[in-house]
DNA sequence: CGGCCTTGACTACAATTGTAGGCACTGGTA
DNA sequence: TACCAGTGCCTACAATTGTAGTCAAGGCCG
């Protein structure tokens, strides 16, 4: 089962993956690392912290008399789920706005750009052994 | 200038997604097109469609005595500007997750894949001209 | 020993979004 | 003419999210 049940807010989100790209944090250091950086007071990380545990995209374990975060998804994993959970909602499932966007924002990175390149070939070969 | 100050929701966007595709609707039409459909009461949809109005993204005409709203943007321009939020709010504004979750979820259509088989070959095109 | 700093847990509060009820007005129709 | 249906407006309320203050407990340092 996926570790989330509900949804989460943009600043959960960006604490999330913030946490995951670390492997075990205490909210000490999150704050330190992510909230300083964004104004926020060390209160507000715990409690979003604490909501993501609730939420259960966070686990958390006594080390050194303190507690470790650790998210139970990784980065990547957060990020496609945020996709699919973006398109399903918000394009009826249609990648097809997105596919409009790429089109005209332009301005991919070199390795995009190949792994697009990728991704169109193997969508290629795949159609081409259906039909 | 954008039509749109602040942000919108999920069900805001598709009334206001609804009444871009229809060119002009008066609240009753768009209650019992797109309202009761989803278990929504009239007043709902008004409520909507006056928060709609005030963020900028209705406007509305008397005609017959009744208001008929009609969006400022049109559902492919709508469709843009929540992609390009979500890339630039919830991706850190690169699209490589959102590439990885095509990449995965594969399952598009005809139409999508040639679309993207046509963005690669422009992007291409424009990669070696600038090299 | 007496502060001072860190940590955790609570409580709080504003804005946004989703949702709706109620009321007053107006025009048609029996 | 008396009523019913549609229309607009206002008010309301719950959940979610972003944000923070406060307070008690545990250690460490001078």
């Amino acid at each position: 089962m996926a570790p989330s049940e509900s949804s989460i807010g943009e600043q959960e989100m960006a604490l999330l993956r913030h946490i995951a790209d670390r492997g075990g944090v205490t909210v000490g250091e999150a704050a330190d690392a992510f909230g300083s950086g964004r104004g926020l007071a060390r209160s507000t990380v715990l409690t979003m912290m604490e909501r993501l545990r609730r939420k259960g995209h966070l686990s958390r374990r006594v080390a050194d008399g303190v507690y470790r975060y650790r998210s139970l998804s990784s980065s990547a994993e957060l990020l496609k789920g945020a996709v699919q959970r973006f398109v399903e909602r918000n394009l009826d499932g249609s990648v097809s706005p997105f596919l409009a966007y790429l089109s005209e924002a332009g301005e991919l990175s070199e390795k995009e750009r190949r792994d697009l390149e990728r991704i169109v070939a193997r969508l290629d070969a795949a159609q081409r052994r259906d039909q």
